[in-house]
DNA sequence: TTAGAATATTCGAAATTTCGAATGCTCTGT
DNA sequence: ACAGAGCATTCGAAATTTCGAATATTCTAA
């Protein structure tokens, strides 16, 4: 496989790599939904949610729809949905050292602490 | 779903979000493989795969095997195989995309490039 | 046309990631 | 014990990512 394609591949796995996103993918498997719903069901900023779906856009990974003065979007590929089921499976396999890899992490000071 | 959880995850698709990191994935997944080999295959400096291989090792993602020398690694959970095929599928879906975004000449890779 | 709602973009600072270089560690053979 | 092989870690600089604040854009209603 060239690395020009591993390249691509990666940049896929890096829209994925935040979790208001993997939270907005997540919202948008049950159907599509305007910014500001998205915003609001996350309780994150307008400018913010924007900011993360400007990512997904230009990975490909959304596709929106203009209605009046909102923009639904929506999930472009059901390919996407059933990565993320795959991810929910290995994360059940997992939620033990889940929660000890987060519970480490609560405890390891930031680097503005040392 | 905790927001916790979604941070987990996030790590999850950080971890696989490099080309480096994709090719060592993808080569564990024909079975174990030394750092030397896998740096070897890939032409990467040692340190470097060592590197990546602390990553995928910090996100449990791969587990390894001491055998005098040398250390062995594989893919811990099958399921991260299955993940990655279906990301093979995706990525075949929009190939076209895929050489476009990377503002390459659309081509149809050869069968040695895969 | 003007106001306001909904969404998007730009900017800058802080945090994180990446890689090579240098160094450290742990085995094995002699 | 020593040397070398194989692998891991640390350090620092460059690149990238992230978020809030400010500003733009686009559409609708009056």
């Amino acid at each position: 496989m060239p690395d020009s394609l591993r390249r691509f591949k990666a940049e896929i796995f890096q829209a994925l790599a935040h979790p208001t996103r993997i939270a907005i993918l997540e919202l948008l498997g049950a159907g599509e939904a305007s910014t500001g719903e998205l915003g609001e069901k996350l309780g994150i900023e307008q400018a913010n949610i924007s900011q993360h779906l400007a990512v997904l856009r230009s990975k490909q990974l959304v596709v929106n729809r203009k209605a009046g003065n909102q923009v639904f979007y929506s999930v472009r590929d059901p390919i996407l949905n059933d990565v993320l089921a795959l991810m929910r499976r290995y994360f059940q396999n997992h939620l033990q050292e889940a929660y000890e890899m987060l519970g480490e992490m609560a405890h390891a000071p930031t680097e503005s602490e040392k």
